[in-house]
DNA sequence: GCCATATTTCGGTTCTAGCCGAAATATAAT
DNA sequence: ATTATATTTCGGCTAGAACCGAAATATGGC
């Protein structure tokens, strides 16, 4: 028996985009930190970490302490559920509605999860790199081939700082918007970043998604064989 | 594939007090007039049909025209089902937290839902009512017996508009927050009506439970064995 | 100890959603 | 036709939430 007031306070916790954002983060990859959940909810550090304050004090998502971070996951598989429910009932409700789809289009087509890309893009990507072999999967783990090595050195993604961080070198986030596997851990942070120095991607002030460049077409097409949407004209 | 935006609009529809309350009401009553729902809202009419314009042109609720009355009912199961996940998050995350305790154990206690009552109270009647053979129930259908006409006429509720009405004469309805049914449909409305035209309890205007008075409490106790808490003291 | 990084607290601004009351519309009852 | 009831639209008010930047705090690395 659940009072309407803690009802609707869940649902008003849900219910704002910044948040919508890092739940739906976090419901992707566990552990995810502070600066991570900032990226992807698109906002200043200072009111991610308020925003956060909210979710944690509600119990929707916990809070581990490791070090100078603070990596966060969901509260309870009811809340991922319950995200899971409204996530379905969206779907139902707004078919592809065209009023939203101009924005959101381009946000689901190179969106990002936490540092790393997602969304259409993030998965064709991964895709790409499973396929030619410069990633293998073996069971749980991933390894990045040789060829995958120099791929990544050939794009200026630099490599070693990964190697003495302490967080996962790769690993495969489940994709919700596109139900599929899109290339996370360090070195899908690292790839990003490369993608945004080198202006291969822009991200708009404070966005959860990457606009494509010219220059960053010509790059996807060569390196990944992906043909991407046209944000940007050229 | 459900887009942020459209994702975090149905958390924040469900995420305000008097749309949650209204959502919640149709959760137990399937229809439910326009009316109905501003009184378990608690607000005013014209404040309430904002919130049901919102809540129908989202899909959240659907609308059918029935003479000049408008009667809502939830959209889809769908959305009952997220009602459901919500309510037992809900449950899960705040135990019984003591800050809301105050003003919601009253609501709780002798809530209303639509125009009859609800909570605590509208349970213990509605089962003092069945175990005495007041009301009778075969199957699906519900009868008052020659002695619970009786009881109706003594209290002075008036039950002889109600054989006229298009509304259904009783109903038990799913009571979420006691997990039982209290009494609905145009008997339980004519009940609380008598009840606050005689001061047994009282609104607190436009909330969406009631007060008992000293006088509602002799009346309870005698009539219905009931001892109800004390919110108004003698 | 000292610097860099991660995160929170604080102060102040802006914008929107909820609220009401009054008036308008629609439909039923008389 | 007129009156009563049910519901919506409109205008204006207010409170609260989201946001940012700057400064404060905490922690790890050197």
């Amino acid at each position: 028996m659940a009072s309407i007031l803690s009802i609707s306070e869940i649902a008003f916790l849900i219910g704002d985009p910044a948040r919508t954002n890092m739940l739906f983060c976090l419901q992707n990859s566990d552990m995810a930190s502070a600066a991570d959940l900032t990226r992807a909810a698109g906002v200043a550090p200072s009111t991610a970490s308020e925003h956060l304050a909210k979710l944690t004090q509600a119990g929707l998502v916990s809070v581990s302490k490791m070090g100078r971070h603070r990596y966060f996951s969901l509260g309870s598989p009811q809340v991922a559920e319950l995200l899971e429910g409204i996530d379905a009932l969206a779907g139902k409700l707004a078919p592809d509605g065209p009023p939203e789809m101009r924005h959101d289009q381009a946000a689901l087509h190179a969106r990002t999860c936490g540092d790393h890309l997602a969304g259409h893009i993030g998965v064709a990507i991964t895709q790409s790199l499973l396929a030619s072999g410069h990633i293998r999967q073996r069971g749980k783990t991933l390894n990045l081939s040789h060829s995958g090595r120099m791929l990544f050195q050939e794009l200026d993604v630099p490599l070693s700082p990964l190697n003495q961080s302490p967080r996962r070198f790769m690993s495969l986030c489940h994709d919700w918007s596109e139900d599929a596997f899109h290339l996370g851990g360090g070195l899908g942070g690292a790839f990003l970043e490369t993608c945004l120095i080198r202006d291969w991607m822009r991200r708009p002030k404070g966005r959860a998604y990457v606009d494509i460049t010219p220059k960053g077409r010509s790059i996807l097409r060569k390196n990944f064989g992906i043909e991407a949407g046209t944000t940007i004209p050229d």
